[in-house]
DNA sequence: GTCTATACTACGATAGAC
DNA sequence: GTCTATCGTAGTATAGAC
């Protein structure tokens, strides 16, 4: 599972245009979604070449899950970068950080390159296959970890370790549903198309949202 | 689009089977991960009946589609049926109703009999084809109006239309994450099944963090 | 390293027997 | 209404030319 070397020649090796090619297309239509034909053609180069360079159909798609981790890691990367210590932060200072990865993390789930990526990780999230192991270990897990350590400080022990998972997750689902449920959003804003605009008021709304689950004065009824 | 005739018979028409599979697998595996062949033999049929019946692969899928979303309005018909129209209602009474909603919704979400009936929303939500419309007009439509009502009325004012209808989106998003994301709730939480006990244990922070986004005294920052 | 040619299987759709 | 048989197409995989 290693990423090809980066080159920027216009026309790069088949090797290259058919990861490139793969992590799009499998991404946007899943893996039976397109056939090796088909995907060849798009990465202008022929379907032998799969077999060729990646073994296999289910070869290339473990090559593309992996490659498109890297890339949302390197969207996210400086979240997971200059990472302080959650036990070295005040609460106040974990709440300004979890709006921070918020932040972050919903420009992922508006931009539109992040479309395809995205939807290979909801995919394997739904079905997991082989490749899930690889975005898990690779993605998912580093970013809950970060976010349950902060959480957990943002409460200063006023919950319990399951409480502060469920609100991990349930915080990530308010990021996650502009990815996934996007047809839904676009109808009930009424927005045509996801400007910077939206998406700083998006920003604004679910930051506050954040703080008023996480301040302090909030009884977990 | 019409539902077939209910008949409780142990065994029915081809007709009624062939729904019922289609489902189920569409719902788990997606109109290309599963063949007319495997699907009718999974329904105790032949493949040639898929045609008799519904004309094409496709016209079973928009049949499966409607059915589905039939079985999910049912799941959540109580929420759709006795709805008080959300300006009789004081805010305080909204928030609960709200609540009220999330709690069926999570419910939904949870439930291992709606997990290829949400998969085909879903799918449908990343990849619109036709059975969107279908969708969105008999289920989403209906459920989303009623929740950005509520959410507005317990607003009492306080937000502008778009900030009530991005708050609607992202306490949806909230209960969405636990379908949607499972594999990784799964993970995060560190539980091996969902038992009743932890939707409750859901449920309670859920309806209160959705208390905490709606209460008067919160700050959109 | 990339392409052509080809083997074999499975696909969706249809025609026709019962 | 349900089955078998079969069509044409498209699927994955492989061997071998260049």
């Amino acid at each position: 599972m290693t990423t090809p070397p980066e080159t920027s020649k216009p026309d790069r090796p088949a090797y290259d245009r058919l990861l490139e090619t793969a992590v799009e297309q499998f991404g946007l239509k899943g893996v039976d979604g397109i056939s090796t034909r088909e995907l060849a053609r798009a990465a202008g180069t022929v379907m032998s070449s799969i077999t060729y360079h990646y073994g296999s159909k289910q070869g290339l798609y473990l090559a593309a899950a992996d490659y498109a981790t890297d890339r949302i890691a390197e969207f996210l990367g400086p979240l997971l970068v200059k990472a302080t210590p959650p036990d070295q932060l005040d609460p106040a200072e974990a709440v300004d950080e979890i709006c921070r990865i918020a932040e972050v993390a919903l420009r992922f789930m508006l931009a539109p390159e992040g479309a395809s990526l995205a939807r290979f990780v909801v995919r394997e999230q739904m079905e997991p296959t082989e490749a899930f192991e690889i975005i898990y270990g690779k993605l998912i897990s580093r970013l809950t970890a970060r976010l349950v350590g902060l959480v957990e400080r943002a409460g200063n022990g006023r919950w319990g370790p399951e409480e502060v998972r469920i609100k991990s997750v349930t915080i990530f689902g308010q990021l996650l549903v502009f990815r996934v449920a996007r047809a839904t959003v676009m109808a009930v804003t009424g927005w045509e198309t996801l400007t910077p605009d939206h998406g700083e008021r998006v920003r604004s709304v679910v930051q506050g949202q954040i703080r008023a689950i996480l301040a302090p004065m909030e009884s977990a009824q």
